[in-house]
DNA sequence: TTCTACTACTTAGCGCTACTATGTACTAGT
DNA sequence: ACTAGTACATAGTAGCGCTAAGTAGTAGAA
């Protein structure tokens, strides 16, 4: 991954996986292959389950543990109301901070 | 300032940065100044100085001492060819993050 | 004269987040 | 027995923005 790439996630992969949440549970490894399908091709498992430890930790998510018949169980994050509000302030940031850089992009004002 | 937003600004301020210098020199202050004139107001001080030392010591600007009539003297920054392609490449980064960004806000695919 | 305010730059220490590397554990196929 | 795929966990590292505090120069108010 690209050194640019990886500071720029900082802040966002988190709001990103938010995102993957809504309406649809999902579970860690699969997070992980989501994110991949998304082209973040990169991202490290790792980084992946220490984010989901912290968004338990915050209280955004909740987690139901589920036999899997492929491997060790897996741990299914559901976003609850808390998570939602702050994916709303997630995408409330993002969209300020994409126009002005647009705005700088092309050269504005 | 809000959390999430410090978070997001890593990677991005230091492109913010390099696109206001792109054309006109600037010294820190004013640089600081500008940012806060596009919305950035909360951006400390210290944080810009730090990533003017920061691209200075990459490489990708230029330093030039001047005498200010107002106060101690100015070190103007202007972007060199090394500075242009990282911010090229900045861009790019950029481009692909929000793209995917906003695909995911339109739960798209 | 002293004090305040503005201009202008510097730096040590902190917190947060993504990455690296490694390990554990379960299942199925060869 | 071995490999590969599934699934999760975590200690240590690096990078970046912030906090806080400082230095230094000029000008105007008290």
């Amino acid at each position: 991954m690209g050194k640019q790439m990886t500071e720029m996630l900082k802040g966002t992969l988190e709001g990103i996986v938010l995102a993957l949440l809504t309406g649809k549970p999902a579970y860690g490894y699969e997070i992980t292959t989501l994110l991949r399908a998304r082209g973040f091709s990169d991202i490290a498992e790792g980084t992946v389950y220490a984010l989901l430890v912290r968004i338990e930790q915050k209280g955004l998510v909740d987690v139901e543990k589920r036999p899997s018949e492929k491997g060790p169980p897996r741990k299914v994050y559901t976003l609850n109301a808390q998570g939602e509000k702050e994916l709303d302030e997630f995408w409330n940031t993002w969209s300020f901070l994409s126009e002005r850089l647009e705005q700088l992009r092309k050269g504005g004002k």
